[in-house]
DNA sequence: TAGTCTTGCACAAACGATTGTGCAAAGGTA
DNA sequence: TACCTTTGCACAATCGTTTGTGCAAGACTA
């Protein structure tokens, strides 16, 4: 039953029975004793006005995409918890896309996110930019903003980690814990987020002069397998390096099960830092030294950016850094 | 620019462009040149049909809604994983909705899902049936399947494990392992499947006459939080229980927190069996000896029993039933 | 030439709401 | 009684599609 036949039975138009439900009585002076009959009357009938007449109407439909490359990865599905609480809280709902890492099924996912007409995307990129994908982007009819891999060449408002600081972070303590061989298993290179991580990391390595590049650098992609043929270059040389700092949460499955594999000691045959704080984290064992990203504040910032930019198009600028942590536990040896 | 501004360009009407546009041209006779004229003109100025106004016109959105516990939950996000990758497939989008085990806003989201006028849910519920959870339920105007957390009493479409199978294959595992003394970390016990998969565990022992109940079974909930108060009881006494089986995938987070605090050696001190394969199951020290959930072949089979439905209400029957395996690691001594 | 097909497209009515405005009836004032 | 306000609701347009049907003009046939 729809507005329309309620109102037949109420012997009232559509145009009382709407506003009596939306709550707009009062505005357009729709009397009590009427507000309070079609309110019965729909709780009685079960009567809710349908989303998709109201949102043709309004011209919006309350949703935002939230395309993300993984949502498997415990990153992103808290990210995700966490940006569809704070949505809903404001009316919205999110549909969510998967794009698997796959750079096409991305760029398909966002077309279809267009042609849907949703109110905003927070989209976490795979990470590669093609043209496509920027047409794509441009052609969205409304706000963007993308967190974590983010693609600065595309001037969305956008939230991520400071990863260069991030990643000097997880050097430092290693530093601190006097390591020198240091070796990193990195994400997926293209995307920038490994890039500045890698960057960080290389900065501190090149300043205080130890060795950097080389098969101490391995790994390119955001999968558990690539992380675990990152890991085998690592940990199976001669040579092995004294530490080694994983670039993301997926990496470090592999590292862990090569490590297994190789009967290698963590940290007395080498010492490990990860990013991404995960809910096992603290329970392998060694219990693992994380850098921890804010993700609630991520996606809070998120979601305020979105709504600052309700109504527009794919917006300008707005960046918001956030800063990560490290958590420090047992995967460090001191030297 | 929509269709009718795209078709006034062209001089055409909109009838044509929406029957070029949607492949009808064949059928609704449009000529051949025409169809191309629309097209191309479709793709210079990036029209595409509003999905709004097609899905009122239709009277489907094309989405299906997906409302689990506990996104964060790696079994649930491989299940929204798997689903999302199949609805898409068939055209369909989904709506990710998260209750965070809280009834309430489990409510609340259906609510909000039977306004949308969705195309479907795929509902894995918190497991406690409502008077308005079966209200909002029964009202709803699409097919609803269950997963994982079924309610029998509603007699919906479902899929699910052989929850008893399961319990009484973990049980018999550590049986021939030589165990006896066998406890159990249980989930939300007002919930089906803990019921079930704990029903599984003690007919076996009961048929062995082998202790089971009082302190042997603790935990009632499926946080990390209530994982960790149970272990502490079932760990913490002085008598331990020489194994146990952990009934949900976030109780054994509290295991083992609660092993490690406790100094505890596993399986030294206890042998360990834990519901659900996590990423990082056979990570942690010992690796773990889990029940595993075909989580794929759930969802292909939750999307089928979805797409057998379209078009009706919250169907009937249909129940669909899958089968647990475990993967034997090394979290179980031999005595 | 007249009649019948075919071709190619347009008309108009939905779908289900929202919203500015119009218009009676009731109430108040002089 | 005559006029002005207020109150309470309805009219009708609108959002952007889709779809059954109607209707001309051209092509054929006899």
């Amino acid at each position: 039953m729809n507005i329309s036949e309620l109102a037949e039975e109420l012997n009232l138009s559509p145009t009382t029975v709407s506003r009596a439900l939306s709550g707009q009585g009062e505005k357009y002076r729709v009397s009590r004793a009427t507000v309070q009959r079609v309110l019965a009357a729909a709780e009685k009938h079960r009567v809710v006005p349908d989303a998709l007449g109201a949102g043709l109407q309004r011209g919006r439909m309350g949703m935002v995409g939230l395309l993300v490359p993984d949502i498997t990865n415990s990153f992103f599905s808290s990210l995700a918890r966490s940006i569809e609480l704070e949505l809903r809280s404001d009316g919205f709902s999110v549909q969510l896309c998967d794009s698997a890492e796959d750079p096409e099924v991305e760029v398909e996912l966002i077309e279809q996110i267009v042609k849907r007409r949703l109110d905003g995307l927070i989209l976490a990129p795979v990470g590669r930019l093609s043209d496509r994908f920027v047409e794509a982007m441009t052609a969205a009819p409304f706000p963007v903003v993308m967190v974590d891999r983010i693609l600065p060449e595309l001037d969305l408002p956008l939230v991520s980690l400071d990863n260069a600081a991030a990643g000097r972070l997880a050097v430092k303590h290693l530093l601190d814990c006097g390591h020198r061989k240091i070796a990193c298993l990195r994400g997926n290179r293209a995307s920038y987020t490994d890039r500045e991580r890698y960057r960080g990391v290389e900065e501190v390595l090149l300043r205080e002069g130890l060795p950097t590049g080389g098969p101490l650098v391995c790994g390119d992609g955001y999968t558990r397998q690539s992380g675990i043929e990152g890991a085998r270059k690592i940990l199976g040389t001669v040579d092995l390096p004294e530490a080694v700092i994983c670039l993301n949460g997926q990496g470090i499955l592999g590292i862990l099960e090569v490590a297994s594999e190789l009967n290698l000691d963590i940290p007395g045959d080498i010492s490990v830092v990860a990013f991404d704080e995960q809910p096992w984290s603290a329970l392998v064992s060694p219990p693992l030294t994380t850098i921890e990203q804010p993700v609630q504040e991520i996606a809070t910032r998120a979601v305020e950016l979105m709504k600052d930019q309700q109504g527009r198009g794919p917006g300008k600028s707005g960046h918001t850094v956030v800063e990560a942590r490290i958590r420090i536990r047992e995967s460090v040896a001191h030297r």
